[in-house]
DNA sequence: AGTAATCGTTACTACTTTTTACATTCTTTA
DNA sequence: TAAAGAATGTAAAAAGTAGTAACGATTACT
């Protein structure tokens, strides 16, 4: 069970309920059962009344849920209508992909800096944010407080930059560094991200 | 439970055994104990000894493990030691950061072919791999029999592409896409790696 | 040879997740 | 406007999972 008092599992079921709401409203859907969903999205309709129950009550008896509403709701409680600041670290292959491939105004984020160790990187422009010196960091940070950061930054380096931003008040990582983060910082929130490990788990999967 | 009889969180936890191994190793050290490896993991040396004990029986009592040894188990667990034909279809700016970021052969896998359906990309090489046109996935298939395929590609051609795979027999996938695969295809292995909800789920985590 | 260390393994406990079931409430239609 | 039908919200039960503790057995070390 999660500080928040909802299971993980079912805050993970919740950016799928977001996105697949969006396509039915993209049909031009108004309104759906939990029985509809459940059929399309391959869960139980209990399911689905019971993950939202968690929330608060967007259904009505006898009519099912309004999609644009419910959406409007999920969007809520996810947080994505109040965008939080957040930075990338290590704008190298991944860190260049994944800053031209995310819209994060969509997903709860504005990205307001990026930063790399490399002096040739600095000063370019991605998606207009700028990428500056990792040396700024501290400054940038005490300046413009960034609620949440994007680790693209090699496992030997993450400790010592990871401490640096919790000392600065980043609550939330996006992790894709090896490294461990905040073990022992229990108000930092991680979302780790492995290519590596998921790699080798299809590996097993396929082998076994 | 998995087909193969043992519990997701166990092969969840086998990449990260394999990591710390392989840095144990570079630290100039031959053997440890599951508490010594559980202090540095943080988990519990009874929860080291089960997850290995699923597997077989690697270390000797009174002694501990020889780290060497057991990494290369688990190495032939995860199946490392026979790498699997890959195929990554989607060489945007995603794709080719996966491609030169992600080090294939240590994980499980070789990389023969890229596929994209833009002509101005086909031809060039990434890590000496050639990027191809769609069109001709078929017939390379047909050839090359890959087992795997990453995906870089949007949800509106996932579903297209994804089924012309499992025909051709592809048997795994890392899904970068939103496109839930093989929901029917029960002997289809799907690693998902969805950015978009992690980011989701950090502004929820962030937000409550 | 005896002591200490450490594994492999079983059994237990706790937790989490999912499903079932039904009373309640709302919509719809005649 | 009343009755029938539809679908929710929610509590309680059931199923499934995961983690921990405990201990006999085995090996290393002095």
């Amino acid at each position: 069970m999660n500080p928040s008092g909802i299971s993980n599992s079912v805050i993970k079921r919740l950016p799928r309920y977001y996105r697949f709401l969006g396509e039915l409203k993209k049909e031009g859907l108004t309104r759906i059962s939990s029985r509809e969903l459940s059929a399309r999205m391959q869960l139980t309709a209990s399911q689905i009344r019971q993950d939202l129950n968690c929330f608060g009550e967007f259904g009505q008896q006898g009519y099912g849920y309004n999609i644009e509403l419910l959406q409007g709701e999920i969007a809520k409680i996810l947080g994505l209508d109040k965008p939080q600041n957040a930075i990338l670290i290590g704008v190298g292959n991944l860190g260049k992909a994944i800053a031209h491939y995310i819209n994060f105004e969509s997903k709860g984020f504005h990205l307001i800096g990026m930063f790399d160790a490399k002096e040739s990187l600095v000063g370019q422009m991605v998606r207009n944010v700028p990428i500056r010196h990792i040396s700024t960091l501290d400054e940038f940070c005490r300046e413009n407080m960034p609620h949440a950061a994007i680790l693209c930054i090699p496992k030997e380096v993450s400790k010592e930059i990871c401490e640096q931003l919790i000392k600065l008040g980043v609550k939330g990582f996006l992790n894709f560094s090896h490294y461990d983060i905040a073990l022992d910082h229990p108000d930092v929130e991680v979302e780790n991200i492995h290519f590596g490990d998921s790699l080798m788990t299809l590996s097993y999967k396929l082998s076994n």
